[in-house]
DNA sequence: CCGAATCCTTTGATCGATCAAATAGCCGAT
DNA sequence: ATCGGCTATTTGATCGATCAAAGGATTCGG
């Protein structure tokens, strides 16, 4: 492979001094626009791109953000976070960031890489997904003075509005709100809400958004009616069983996830409606209604927050209720 | 942040030059155990990590390989792709590697990106996935002497065994054959294949094990058999409808990808045996069996043949078939 | 016509590591 | 005792960029 350029070639090629074809590069404004322009024809005649790593070296940061890559398949689904990623890497390209990918088989592991990732200067900033109750990775983070972002609430006892916290999030409640309130206005009353037992953050947010919907409507029973089935991978049937059980039979059901959608599914037939959430392969290939996150809005807020140093410090989207 | 040690430092606690800590750690052979010793323990005791950066400059190498994210659906299936980059991200990291992310529209902006980020000195080497004829991603690397690794036979024009180009693939043919044999065991006669248009390397070879199963069992009249349909996520009734079809009605399907089964699934009912490909979640959640891709197998397969300068070139390795 | 104020550009040092070549220490053979 | 032949360690230079501070034009008021 050739010898690439490097900034004494351009400055030789412009006439003028590395520091200036420098200049050009990370400060145009004060450089005079003849000189500079000389020194980008320059640029452009060798085909010079600035070496990464000297520039890393030099300034301390890397332009790359490290992500999590989930090991099972809690958390994000699988789908859901290849979307997500991949939204994240079209846009972190856009503003020259480069994506960064690791695992960690669970929290304790998972800070040991955040200071192997950080003392290397492999990444400047993290983003993490799938955050609970009670995690410990962000009081490390924030004690480490490292900049990072959530794709998830902090939920407990973290301050949402803490400063040093950025977040961004899906309001999975509005979600669910917007799904039950269309189920109602199609003539439903007895609607069903299939989630995981109460506990977890997001899935008691999405309760809550079916909740208010059904006491806007003035339904205020709903003894019997909100199921909570633990999801295990290698028996997608507890949701399926749990909403057949039902007595009467449920007009519509709301769900928490897509594969709990699926037991009902199958368990109800088509004609019953069901709505689902992460709008997965899934709800696309049975054909069932389901919320979609706005992944690339989310992507475009995550570096948003990470970019800047002042403002807003977290951002609540609204998803989407795809019907079908 | 605190000033992190350097080579330095390590040197100066350990009483020994710059040099010896370097030699210990990236060629420890050279240096006498009771010194690789002391510098070990002064490593450990100042908390010292190499700077990834500095390090890169000087040597010209990343340590860094580049793994393009689909942009589509097409390509790996997004479950697929997740858990091969899961696979690969934690044995990389295993071998000192990163993995870094990057998408492109198409194999020309692809191409841009390569050269920015081989210039960049971002990565040293890259892992294709989604390969097909005509391919011209991969002349170019191969001219530009890049050092890459696609998982995915070079179908067409390239010589599988050409050593310039690295490859993983799994047996397909293979995985339907054993597919097809199981069902014949279980006594099934009339077997029929739904794929896609013959054209596609993979497609044609899941077909070919099909075909080889069902002449070793003396079936050679295929006829009204062989499905071939064009998947389209807006609708995936398609195969259905295609094996639905069939008059008369087939024994089994082996299908070349999940979705596809998902379709003969739903038209045939649960008690015609269907056959998937790739064990997507959509296979467990159906309960249909499915080949599933030894993708942890693979992710070693191809950072063996990135790290090797000699030796085997290539790697064909077989799947195995999920029972349900 | 001089000196101060601006603006733009250049020079030398530096980031933290490794490479290449030189040096020191040790052994046995002459 | 001297010298080559090893091995183990040190020294100086270097990778390619940016930082900090100094230098050179140009302009303007006095």
């Amino acid at each position: 492979m050739r010898r690439l350029p490097t900034v004494s070639d351009v400055a030789e090629v412009a006439g003028v001094s590395r520091q200036t074809v420098s200049n050009v590069l990370n400060t145009p404004a004060i450089v005079r626009p003849e000189t500079r322009e000389r020194v980008q024809e320059a640029i452009a005649s060798l085909g010079y791109r600035p070496h990464a790593s000297a520039r890393r070296l030099r300034t301390r940061r890397s332009s790359t953000i490290g992500v999590r890559l989930d090991p099972g398949t809690d958390g994000m689904s699988g789908s859901l976070l290849d979307r997500f990623l991949h939204a994240l890497v079209e846009r972190a390209d856009r503003s020259g960031l480069r994506v960064l990918l690791y695992t960690a088989a669970d929290e304790d592991a998972e800070i040991a890489v955040f200071e192997r990732l950080l003392d290397g200067a492999d990444v400047d900033a993290l983003v993490l997904t799938s955050t609970h109750y009670g995690d410990r990775r962000i009081p490390w983070l924030v004690e480490h003075d490292v900049r990072f972002v959530t794709f998830g609430r902090p939920w407990g006892e973290h301050d949402t509005t803490d400063r040093s916290h950025r977040w961004v999030d899906v309001d999975g409640r509005a979600g669910l709100h917007a799904g039950t309130t269309s189920l109602l206005e199609q003539g439903a009353r007895r609607i069903a809400f299939l989630g995981w037992p109460v506990g977890s953050g997001t899935g008691d947010d999405r309760r809550n958004g079916w909740r208010q919907a059904m006491r806007e409507a003035g339904i205020t029973d709903l003894a019997g009616l909100d199921l909570q089935v633990e999801e295990d991978p290698q028996d997608l049937g507890r949701g399926g069983r749990a909403v057949a059980g039902l007595e009467p039979a449920p007009d519509a059901v709301v769900c928490a996830s897509d594969s709990l959608a699926l037991g009902a599914r199958l368990a109800l037939g088509p004609d019953v409606p069901v709505i689902g959430y992460d709008d997965t392969p899934l709800a696309r290939a049975l054909g069932f209604a389901s919320i979609a996150q706005p992944l690339d809005e989310v992507a475009a807020a995550v570096l948003d927050l990470i970019g800047s140093d002042e403002g807003v410090h977290h951002r609540l989207l609204t998803p989407r209720l795809v019907q079908r």
